[in-house]
DNA sequence: CATCAATTGTTCCTATTTTCACAATCTTTG
DNA sequence: CAAAGATTGTGAAAATAGGAACAATTGATG
């Protein structure tokens, strides 16, 4: 059943395509080209062709890329359509930020229930959205729920992961700074502020010395 | 001068190395070979050991690698036997609870200034970090930060950018869900949240119809 | 409605990254 | 200290990703 299987790399970029192309929509742009929306995500031309080349022909020659069009498309491709449940374990620092922000309008994912082990913290209320004692997760129907987003400190990360994983949860977006072990059904994506930061540094030195090399 | 180019996918897995190892040295471990190293980073032992080549012999054949031997090279190379010193942009939801965060110990990173816009924010301090008037920041000598952490709203974070530059700021850690336009001499990485969520959203739905198809 | 300009979809080429396979060599042990 | 076992470093192969070039085709224009 066709559909060339999808590269990571061009599945990777699609919410961002989505995200942009909501913008354009929204200030009244009704075409774009490949040339000129690869200046606004800065990616080449071609390389966003070719994503879309293998969901199928989604411009026209001559004229490019309907916005309101192609958004749709992705919505639906990126499951935008239909909200997406996702929940919060650790509402530390980080967990408050990401509540309080909570995806913000025009995008289908919702935060719909936090978890900490803080007797303190249960039964606030952050952003809306309601704060449960992490006990009450194994108790909790979550088979609605796509993920969890995880953001407890990195000696806990592993246990909370289990317990989520439980009460039936197969996705997990890690804030701590550790790998997880969990089985190979289980999918987790990891944001890595350090490690990110600690990139940055290490390529602005080592450019800089490139740069007197010369 | 030889030290044959570091590969980008390489230097990027060099903090996350920098960090396991670590945790390994405090827990007391003084070797480690690349194959058990490579299942507590979740990475291809052969990737692993690749990766040290391009650095030049750091283990032994039939040993593996001294933690500590190989901790202090990755502590030069990332630059983190000195400190680098950031600001931070913003300080808003997220932007707090970096303050708070401010890289633990252990990190020679710190954040040692933030800006708002905000007079309300301006002469407190989180985390021990004293928050400026934005238009200070012109003002500063900035010629010893490494970089700036981002955390404006997206329609502020180019003129933020743009001003940072103009005190000398040469590279940039983007929490905002926009490309910054600068020149091609500073640096940007992106830390996108919502980005990362729905790549996992696509991700678990698609391996679940994959499974379905079988 | 014929011509020109624009722009896609795609083929082919190149670069980068990952993985395999194994000789070289070190460590450990009896 | 010789033999057995472990593990690195790396050359070569495979897989993935990125980009140049261009025929095909559509839209715009006079
Ligand atoms: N705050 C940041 O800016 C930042 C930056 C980078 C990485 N991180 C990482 O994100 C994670 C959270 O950071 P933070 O600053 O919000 O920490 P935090 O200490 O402020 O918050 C952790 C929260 O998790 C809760 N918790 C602890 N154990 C738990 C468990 N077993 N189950 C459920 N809840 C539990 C705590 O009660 C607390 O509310 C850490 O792993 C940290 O390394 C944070
Ligand atoms: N909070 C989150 O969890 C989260 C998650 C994903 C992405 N983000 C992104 O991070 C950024 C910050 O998010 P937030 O939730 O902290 O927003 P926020 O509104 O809470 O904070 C923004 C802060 O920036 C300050 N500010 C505005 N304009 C400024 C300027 N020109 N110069 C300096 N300071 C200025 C504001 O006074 C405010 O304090 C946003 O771009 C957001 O999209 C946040």
């Amino acid at each position: 059943m066709a559909t060339q299987r999808v590269p990571q790399a061009t599945a990777e970029r699609l919410p961002l395509y989505y995200r942009s192309l909501q913008r354009l929509v929204d200030n009244g742009k009704t075409r774009i080209s490949s040339s000129d929306f690869g200046k606004i995500v800065q990616i080449d031309s071609t390389t966003i062709r070719k994503d879309f080349s293998y969901f199928g022909a989604l411009g026209r020659k001559g004229y490019g890329y309907n916005t309101q069009h192609l958004l749709e498309f992705l919505r639906k491709t990126l499951y935008q359509d239909e909200l997406s449940k996702v929940i919060l374990i650790g509402v530390g620092h980080l967990g408050t930020a990401l509540l309080n922000h909570n995806f913000e309008r025009n995008n289908n994912t919702r935060i719909v229930r936090a978890y900490d082990i803080n007797p303190e913290k249960a039964g606030k209320e952050i952003g809306g959205t309601k704060i449960h004692l992490m006990d009450e997760l194994a108790k909790t129907d979550n088979s609605d729920i796509t993920a969890a987003i995880l953001t407890v400190p990195a000696e806990r990360a592993q246990e909370a992961a289990e317990q989520a994983m439980a009460s039936g949860i197969r996705g997990f977006l890690n804030f701590s700074p550790v790998r997880l072990t969990l089985p190979p059904d289980v999918y987790v994506r990891h944001v890595d502020m350090t490690v990110e930061l600690q990139a940055l540094i290490y390529f602005l030195n080592h450019s800089m010395e490139e740069k007197q090399n010369k």
